[in-house]
DNA sequence: CCTCTTATTTTGTCTAGGACAAAATAATTC
DNA sequence: GAATTATTTTGTCCTAGACAAAATAAGAGG
């Protein structure tokens, strides 16, 4: 049988390189003319188009600058030797925290690979009645969710097998939260959850969200892509105490340092705001008048701190 | 009390623009070149820098433009222009199934132009109890969506507000379908439930994955943004005997029609394809092996017609 | 009057190379 | 060894031109 139409873009734009890598349009070019790397070729209208082994690559080197190495040390390197290098370190810190907790994570990869939907779910269900909400996100969802992007960064994920995955986490994070009784204690801090316009993944809000909720916290979540202007406007509305903001590896560094600055200085002092979430970009400065957590672990320390400072 | 760093930025730089607007760097340098606005200022560096209320004004635009607006006609008009054209339109003509159903409405809107994220959610609780899950889906949700969409397209609701609702109606709905059992039977269709990629709106998903479940179907929702590849890899992976998509009013009519006749040859002809959601592309046309479903009801007799015709 | 096809505008994103501040590293001095 | 100063590195901004894809207008044929 012959293909209806092209059959798949073996390559990619530059658009879709900045989306997939989180490298911007302007780096890629200019990566190009320092290091010759990378050279894509170009389509019919003279456009960049990059082969997948060079978004691969660049997803190498993301990681690899999060780490902390330098582009002009790194880019121009061979595809081996990036391998050689994220190999040496432990990467993120959570992989140890994986191997640790590791024994029956593959179990749950083994229903994604093997599609299997309702066994996925049914597990989950039963995790959560065993392990209770807080070892479920802290020793479950959020190893597993390293190890799923790790094997979609290896390429070993399909894409529909990842949001069958993601939407699977979902539905039972959801349920979990809505178990938790709300508190109508006003003594309890109210915390209103969100992420940047740029980021779309609404995982580790939902995390958040759960254990701020077991803490006693009055949770108001606005979901994911919330501009700046109008978190200051949720904030005011729902006289809110708390912001709480999730930020995943792929975002531009700058944009959430500069976005952090001026969300704190259009918020009133008395609001706290709280970030969290893998991405690197939160760890290397110090950021004046926001909370940075760490580990989910942080979560609950953090909320206890806050009491400790409202009940004078 | 002094302030610590710079008192205030009254300007935004064109990355703080693109961050607060959505709209890209290079969009607004053009538009400047073409139409004369904005004209921001420059800084000791040569760099653009934008006064607030040229901001504001392109917030205003970027609604126009979402609305159907284009750029030409809108862009260089004073401010004054552009707040008329934002409260004119009636928009879509669901306006009148609304008010024959409207009654109790209000008192949802109330809550979600008063911030009540409580009583919303348990206003939406005692709804699904007392009209049942299929009432609920039909009489109230959707129209609810058509009232806040609206609301929302004459810049009545800002955004936070809108994303609440989203939060409420998901979460609600989410457990709805938790509460139905998942069937066992074989005899029952398996329905693979996702939308195109460039569809991001996942109400209309959750809505029929309810309506769906209830009629006894094995759901299995993949979320949002599917590429037409991974549909197909699902498809095969779940064995499933139907795609349903969704397909909101905003979507490009021919993206619409072009995807769903590729994805109906790339799909075995066992293979049911069924498309819904208020996207009027749909309807334009007949599509050759694709199912339209208008309105929610035609649901459970499209499932019911699957099922005679495979009992033969 | 509606529908389909074909011109014509409109519009966003791409391309090129140049420039420069902020961050990171190396060199120097105390 | 610690603090200052030079030097390199690196990302983002700049201008200005080009062009495909989308949207609209115009024309042709039921």
């Amino acid at each position: 049988m012959n293909q209806p139409t092209s059959p798949e873009p073996l390559t990619a734009s530059i658009a879709a390189v900045e989306r997939d890598t989180g490298i911007g349009k302007d780096t890629l070019r200019i990566w190009e003319r320092r290091y010759g790397f990378p050279q894509p070729g170009r389509d019919g209208y003279g456009e960049r188009s990059y082969s997948l082994e060079q978004v691969e690559k660049l997803r190498v080197i993301k990681r690899l600058l999060d780490q902390g190495h330098r582009p002009g040390r790194i880019v121009a390197l061979p595809i081996e030797d990036l391998q050689r290098l994220s190999q040496g370190q432990p990467s993120t810190p959570q992989k140890v925290a994986l191997s640790r907790t590791a024994p029956e994570l593959t179990d749950f990869m083994a229903c994604i690979l093997g599609h299997d939907a309702e066994g996925l779910r049914r597990k989950l269900h039963q995790a959560v009645a065993a392990m209770g909400h807080f070892r479920f996100v802290s020793e479950l969802v959020a190893p597993l969710n390293g190890m799923v992007g790790d094997a979609w960064m290896r390429g070993e994920l399909q894409i529909f097998e990842e949001h069958l995955y993601t939407e699977s986490i979902t539905s039972v994070l959801r349920q979990a939260i809505n178990s938790i009784p709300q508190p109508i204690a006003q003594s309890q801090p109210k915390v209103l959850l969100t992420t940047f316009p740029q980021e779309s993944h609404g995982l580790g809000l939902l995390m958040a969200e759960c254990l701020l909720a077991l803490e006693g916290c009055r949770c108001v979540s606005l979901g994911t892509q919330m501009p700046l202007r109008d978190m200051v406007m949720g904030v005011q509305a729902h006289h809110a105490d708390v912001i709480a903001l999730s930020f995943s590896v792929s975002l531009n560094p700058n944009h959430v340092l500069d976005g952090l600055n001026e969300l704190r200085q259009q918020l009133p002092p008395s609001v706290q705001i709280w970030a969290g979430g893998r991405c690197p970009a939160l760890h290397r400065r110090e950021l004046p008048g926001v909370v940075v957590l760490g580990p989910l672990e942080d979560i609950p320390s953090q909320v206890q701190s806050w009491r400790v400072q409202h009940t004078t």
